[in-house]
DNA sequence: GGTTCGATGATT
DNA sequence: ATCATCGAACCG
């Protein structure tokens, strides 16, 4: 089932533990493409210095995560990288989940082995044609480029594991915040 | 208008 | 450890 708006108004930590294991549909020009979420993590907005919106910042670029939750933030990264996020919560808690890496379901995956092509927030953007056309689409709607959905994989707590945050070392102590969550023993997980 | 920097990824 | 690559953010 595709997940309602409703899912993402919960707190930011909750609901990146929640996307594990549930299933990016994303459509393209006349392909559609499936992938499971392995790979998270949250970014608590006006009060993480590794946010966009730190300091309740309101940038061109992140007017997205002023949006309800449920639609999607994507800006691009050093000039050659797009990165996809979901915003939580409400605009006056301009939160988001990033998209760190999914497994592609089999009929994606060419590769019988592991499909290297999707393990990072950048190289699959890129896998998948993910781009500034896909920012500010809400992903409750089964029209929209982007949705996400529910099925019956489920993701025990115990298979969570939490660590720190990749390439925000710049943010001081919210460096060291444990909000980047992956899928134990899962495969498709990007460096580190 | 100029400068700096980055929620990355590939390579050495 | 270094670099590619360029839109944004920031400064003034």
């Amino acid at each position: 089932m595709i997940l309602p708006q409703e899912f993402y108004f919960e707190d930011t930590t909750k609901v990146a533990k929640q996307l594990l294991g549930k299933v990016l549909n994303i459509k393209t020009k006349d392909v559609k493409f499936r992938a499971r979420i392995t790979e998270v993590e949250a970014y608590l907005g006006v009060e993480d210095p590794a946010c966009h919106t730190f300091g309740d910042r309101r940038t061109p670029r992140v007017q997205s995560m002023y949006l309800d939750g449920g639609h999607s933030y994507v800006y691009l990264i050093y000039g050659m990288y797009y990165c996809l996020n979901f915003v939580t919560r409400t605009p006056d808690h301009p939160e988001a989940v990033l998209i760190r890496a999914v497994q592609p379901f089999e009929a994606d995956a060419k590769p019988k082995r592991k499909d290297l092509t999707t393990n990072g927030p950048g190289k699959l953007c890129r896998r998948y044609g993910i781009t500034k056309d896909h920012d500010g689409l809400r992903l409750w709607k089964k029209n929209s480029l982007l949705y996400v959905s529910d099925d019956d994989f489920k993701v025990k707590n115990q298979d969570i594991v939490a660590t720190t945050r990749v390439g925000v070392d710049y943010a001081g102590e919210a460096a060291q915040w444990p909000l980047r969550f992956y899928i134990k023993d899962n495969p498709y997980i990007s460096r580190k």
